[in-house]
DNA sequence: AATGAATGAGATTTCATTCAT
DNA sequence: CATGAATGAAATCTCATTCAT
């Protein structure tokens, strides 16, 4: 048992790293304190010392998925657009995202499982997360329509929730499943597909 | 407290509707079997006469919708398909899908914010019905590219892992959000976005 | 199940041997009123027709034992007992009480497991049951030492409860147990300790 | 109630004792956990921290008493025997037996009243108790029989039996009733009846 | 008289949280 | 800071008994 007083933020992070992969592993209402303080090799109370109980701990984890999302989301909004559809461009696009939900496995995994059934409060945090990410979506769409690149019949909105569905199916049955798929393959289908339903009516 | 015996399969009818409203409601997690009774209008120890307990009753609303998606999958199988794409079909298709779930609010709520979180059991039977379902997809386009009616590059598992993906989405943030979609537009939207990407190249 | 109405006392009867059997497979505790009416082949209620319930059909079986008991001390009684100490007639005496014991296994088994353990009733019925023997085993050896059969320092009421004791335990590890022993070798070894105790012959 | 940390022996030997005593006082079927942790003055988590349920505490203590009573059996195998049979020597020793009863009354009382009656596994242990002392008995007849002390007709195996029961008998109908008889009395009937058996002196 | 679904009191058990050391 | 024994509210579950049919 880890008897050192460590630096605050240290143990903290400590106890988050192994929530996530104790809530990964077994999700959140099976996961207890006690698998928790466990994997982390903590005492009982130091657990208490850090978070006021489970519900805050999860919280905890959603924020800091946020936080990463966060972060991609405006590293992504920063970068230019080509002012035509290149698929190259955008394919490299949908990996970046693939790609950072396979890098966050076990923290994805937390997520899209459990995020919105565990309580009221998460799922306020949840939406607004999906919310974040869909807005960009629909600006994004928006200025590429007005310009021409994109069809003008297309409802950014729809559009938006369609691909959200797309990606989160994608995450929960390929990115969390024991076989892992091909992500190449995977942002390739989503381009052809995407592609030429977006194009402009010829 | 119905003191009257009923009819065995009637009583577990009973039970599962109250339980799905329960869960519906509150959520796997914060619902208790006194909740389920509460709701039923019936004394603890019936509980038990019909369910070992709570895991199972939620299993057996699983199995329910399993039953009931089989259904609509089935007379969706039967039907044929047209040779050539047919813009109204295919809406009408969708539609067919999206009041599926709309009919089945309460059910669906259950089923898509916690079957995979659960527990393993519940992962399971999940995981059964989506492939049941994407399946269906996949024979359908797979048909369809040999027809030539679409484009043959198109991969009919992703596809069907992104349609499903769609439909999960549109199922979780519309449907189970308190503001009802207009499931036309919806519908239409699909459509749209699909009807352009899976056409043969022109 | 026994649809048909059976003869009042039939019935009580087949209640009454399905519960001994019941309680001696598996003890008072572990007898649940569904392992009687199982084992019975009759409705629940019906159960509740003939008994008050589960401890009442025990204080029943008890009762039964008795009834056979006292009949086996009066016939016993109603013998004439020889002026002498007749060994083979002592052997045989005491072959009489292992047989009764032998003959009826579940019922001993139930009543020399449980009857003292379970309730203060059955306690009670079991020191009723238990006085009755001593006090006749104490008659028997009082009219034995007077006319100078037996030696007149023997506390007759030591006496009764070593023999009752040595009977009780013979009946505990020896006829229920799965390995019967032999009740001839059983009877002689008791009758040899009996008349001349541990010391050598004189 | 005593939320003072203990030394995880202490507070088990608590749980122990209290069990003990209401045991003894209303039997195991009567007993609830709660009377345990009422009689403990321990919550009831406590309980469960030191005891997996109901069962398996009961079966702690007959373990304790086993481990008692082997300390006996060892202290008196220790022991020397006479060459010759003294009367004033079985007399101590039968009173040492009797003794332990008297001093472990309440655990005598669970033991000797339900340890075969409650479960399989309490039978089991209750038998390799009896076993215990009845191969030390066995021991000791046969080299007394050896050494022509004592008559040689005389099975070990029977005269083991017969001594364990009057012992149990003495045992359940004396110490445990309220009426404490007079242990002297009992160790030289004992010893009386045995050494000489019921004839008359000769 | 017979049935068996329904009952609910009371038992067991869990586990997030507290707090004396 | 860290500890982990102790807590107890709240959950699950059992089963002897009732009662409408």
């Amino acid at each position: 048992m880890a008897r050192t007083a460590l630096e605050k933020e240290t143990r903290r992070q400590q106890l988050l790293d192994a929530a996530t992969r104790v809530f990964a592993r077994k999700g959140y209402l099976e996961t207890s304190i006690d698998d928790i303080i466990t994997e982390a090799d903590v005492a009982r109370g130091t657990f208490y010392l850090y978070f006021p109980g489970k519900k805050e701990i999860f919280l905890a984890i959603i924020d800091h998925y946020f936080e990463l999302l966060t972060g991609l989301v405006n590293r992504l909004m920063s970068q230019e657009w080509p002012a035509r559809l290149d698929r190259a461009r955008l394919r490299e696009h949908v990996l970046t995202w693939l790609r950072f939900f396979a890098q966050h496995r076990d923290l994805a995994k937390v997520i899209y499982r459990e995020a919105t059934s565990i309580d009221p409060q998460f799922e306020d945090r949840w939406n607004r997360l999906s919310e974040t990410v869909k807005n960009f979506l629909i600006e994004r769409v928006r200025t590429l329509q007005q310009s021409g690149v994109l069809r003008k019949t297309l409802d950014p909105r729809a559009w938006a929730l369609f691909t959200e569905g797309i990606f989160h199916g994608a995450v929960c049955h390929y990115i969390l499943q024991s076989d892992r798929p091909d992500l190449n393959w995977l942002a390739e289908q989503w381009v052809d597909l995407m592609l030429w339903g977006i194009t402009p009516e010829r």
